[in-house]
DNA sequence: TGGTCATTCAATCAATAGCTTGACTGATTG
DNA sequence: CAATCAGTCAAGCTATTGATTGAATGACCA
């Protein structure tokens, strides 16, 4: 391998092996929602604490991901290339050409319609003209680290509890992680069986920073206060 | 895996898996094309036939080609979705985050400039206004089977011999394969080291084709007769 | 219908990747 | 300074992947 395009190509072909591992899409769309911990990271994905660590590592020296250490916690925060685009890349291939892909939306969540979401474009205008309820069906941790500004957080784990604070007469649009989160998709199907109307936000909040538009947060905190931040990060 | 996120999740890690491995891509660059045999795509990467086969059977399965037999051989080309979408967003990924892939460039084809190359739409203006000369140097089978409108078509290896068909006078902008098609990266070095003001086109033809721009054929052939082409394209 | 050509399939082997376990390191806390 | 906590490292095991070889298929041609 000493010819230079071959060697270009294993470059992006080390790359993409990187994201070749479902475990690592998923510890990678944590990553996107703010900096988190490796047990954190380890819990959200079901990963054994020093299996996550591996693929964190994995990730980070693809540049997928940084990481700093704040005390004895080492954080991992999304990289700063154009890794929310790459992976929007990958998801419209995927729900291209693969009917896996369509199918198991349509399996876990019935309509097909879940899958023609509001955009963002459509969004912001809707909102600017005062119509429509932004909903975060987020934990409230990942809420507090970054989210859409005015938009109201009620976790999908306490969406039942607090249904009167949504409005049957104006359109929801609900978002979460990613374009597959599945709380977003939930949200989506027990709310419309209750007669909201309702839909899904095509992006998540990691496609929405990366786009440059304004995130909100809840405290001001350019470094997060350690042990105080560290036990709210407890919900879903 | 019951979960339908891990799902999704495993499905996208499978295609990037299939993105995984150097020849693949390089088959998956030459696919890109036009159509090919199995047997001249194995020649192409210097792969083996079985192997090769092997590989664009893995690339079929993903959808990054399609297949159709004509008499005896099967011609792969790209398949139909997003698929250079998704090699560009890879690539700009790799250039943002490995200085190896910087590195390689520059250690190969000196100047870092090679990197600030002439963009479609740059191009289009410069055409446009009369001034400039467009230059394919890839092998002349594959600049028959589609190219940019009004190249010229000088095949790397015909270059020396073929100085006299290119002005000094004006600027040359050169492209081959895709953003790393090492034809375009030499044959850039050598013009200039000769004096000539010559870029080289960001893309390649896939991407240009991609985009959905006109594209010039040599002979239209909406079904190239077989035994024809077949003989013809044994350059390079 | 037998021979040939292009490709695929099947078997095999070495190399690699993912996961687990338990030991190790580095920072904090009592 | 020992104990604890968060994360990493190292070793080992299994499963998967990529490549090679030779046999099998499918289409054409004489």
């Amino acid at each position: 391998m000493t010819n230079p395009k071959s060697e270009i190509f294993e470059q992006f072909a080390e790359l993409a092996r990187v994201l070749g591992q479902g475990n690592r899409l998923e510890l990678l769309e944590h990553a996107a929602q703010g900096e988190r911990s490796v047990e954190r990271l380890a819990q959200l994905t079901g990963l054994s604490l020093a299996n996550a660590s591996q693929h964190l590592q994995v990730l980070r020296r693809a540049g997928f991901v940084r990481s700093r250490r704040d005390g004895k916690r080492m954080l991992y925060r999304l990289g700063d290339g154009p890794v929310i685009e790459l992976l929007g890349a990958l998801r419209r291939y995927a729900e291209h050409s693969r009917a896996e892909v369509r199918g198991i939306v349509s399996r876990y969540f019935g309509r097909l319609d879940s899958l023609e979401p509001v955009s963002r474009e459509v969004l912001l205008q809707r909102l600017g003209d005062g119509g429509g309820v932004l909903l975060d069906v987020r934990p409230e941790d990942e809420f507090a680290l970054g989210h859409l500004p005015g938009a109201l957080n009620i976790p999908f784990a306490d969406l039942e509890r607090r249904l009167a604070e949504l409005p049957k007469d104006t359109q929801i649009v609900a978002y979460c992680r990613g374009p597959y989160c599945v709380l977003s998709f939930e949200a989506v199907a027990a709310l419309r069986a209750k007669g909201y109307d309702i839909k899904r936000l095509e992006d998540g909040f990691p496609e929405w920073k990366a786009a440059g538009l304004p995130v909100g947060t809840v405290i001001a905190t350019p470094r997060p206060a350690r042990s105080l931040s560290a036990s709210a990060a407890s919900s879903r």
